[in-house]
DNA sequence: GCGATCCTTCGGCCTCCACCGAAGTGTCCG
DNA sequence: CGGACACTTCGGTGGAGGCCGAAGGATCGC
């Protein structure tokens, strides 16, 4: 025996991360920080293993409380637990190495290049889209990095005029940064970033790319941005 | 085969929490959340396995990027890589489920209350300590919690008073929230968590307990806090 | 009702890895 | 120089857990 008793009544830190230490059960997590409800044979189909190992991961998942479950007829659709759950994977990911070289197919270059356009981060809005508007806040004076990152009067009546408003002082912070891992730049998360993205979508200034987490910014999209961002977006020509 | 590489590029996240996903390895960790550097033997003690053990699962934790080692002589030091990492196992600490029930010895609970009463979290106080400075600081205007945690002026020039200067706006936030696992409440962290923790132990606030992670509040320190703080500090009998 | 689809349970296989003790190296101290 | 101590390497053991396919519900659409 070891002496892990010694601390009865502490964090179980180990079951914590077993639940994620396991490759299938991390790709699950890294698909659903999408913010979207996925079904098990899509997870599976995903992840490349067969229906019955997804169901044992998807249980222990769920019964960690990393996930929620809902049951809808013939389906089992999951997502991430709650802000909080997300906010740890997107730590790991963050810190986590990066996987051995890619010696890819011209398909997947194209996906993984639309993801790093713009998408979503749970419920943000992630990659050079994500970092541009953030940074172009941060310009208007809208966003301050100073003492940590806030929102400043200019920046709550911008969101104001878009129809925003922010729901009073919870537990969830209005403003948060979340770094990307593609950018290694920080943009805008929380309950700001969030109502933000639920905008974006809403207005119609960008739009789901099929069934990825990949969206596209569309003209109706790019002209707001310009108009009241002053964003020059280079979307439809990346520049890399 | 799974298809993990298909991600190729991806953050490797199960490589990391496998890391922590070990019960020994995640005790390792959780002892050098008190910002110190252990020796090897130290540690395996703590945890309760052999030497070779240990030094099997230190390769891996520094190998990592988890922790750095330092040697000295016939003496293996390790601590905490960084801030960060001490962040990401704050998060997973406090994310993580209680350990089964405490059918504990007394001496066991002593330490544990010494624990719960004020100790170091990696670099910054936590415990009842710890929170009732924060909550404190935010009584007198020191603290903004309405957009995201903030230092106010007043809070800048309180610990100017103590000689406490900012470092100059760097990657690291100078104001951090981190939810203590005792308390279940937020307490100061980040680089003036950090500046206020290393004062109050230069200036003899408080001391370490024998070779702990707990600290006492000595008699100098309660007087400086109920100056300065208008804190009343109940340490020397325990309500609980 | 009848297939098709989604999910679950079960049994068996197989790999991975945490553990220890024994033996060896390097360092400190008397 | 010799003993004590900190650490490392190595081989062997045992348990945990990830994987699959087959078989059995449950639900949907026709």
């Amino acid at each position: 025996m070891n002496s892990h008793d010694t601390h009865v009544g502490g964090p179980d830190l180990a079951a914590l991360a077993a639940l994620l230490a396991d490759g299938t059960r991390a790709d699950f997590c890294l698909a659903l920080l999408d913010g979207r409800a996925w079904t098990a044979i899509e997870l599976a189909r995903h992840a490349g293993v067969a229906a019955s190992t997804a169901t044992g991961h998807l249980n222990l998942l769920v019964g960690g409380g990393l996930l929620t479950q809902e049951r809808q007829g013939r389906h089992r659709y999951v997502r991430l637990a709650d802000p909080d759950t997300a906010e740890l994977i997107e730590k790991l990911a963050s810190m986590a190495p990066r996987r051995a070289d890619p010696p890819r197919s011209l398909p997947a270059a194209n996906r993984d290049r639309a993801l790093a356009r713009a998408r979503t981060c749970y419920d943000h809005l992630a990659g050079t889209l994500g970092v541009a508007i953030t940074e172009a806040m941060t310009d208007r004076g809208m966003l301050d990095w100073e003492q940590g990152l806030t929102l400043t009067g200019d920046g709550t009546a911008w969101l104001a005029e878009l129809g925003i408003a922010l729901p009073p002082a919870t537990r969830r912070p209005p403003v948060r940064s979340c770094l990307d891992w593609t950018e290694r730049r920080p943009h805008l998360a929380g309950a700001a970033g969030a109502a933000l993205c639920r905008h974006a979508f809403d207005a119609g200034w960008i739009t789901r790319i099929g069934t990825s987490r990949a969206v596209a910014l569309t003209d109706t999209g790019e002209r707001a941005l310009t108009d009241r961002l002053g964003l020059a977006v280079g979307t439809h020509t990346p520049a890399g």
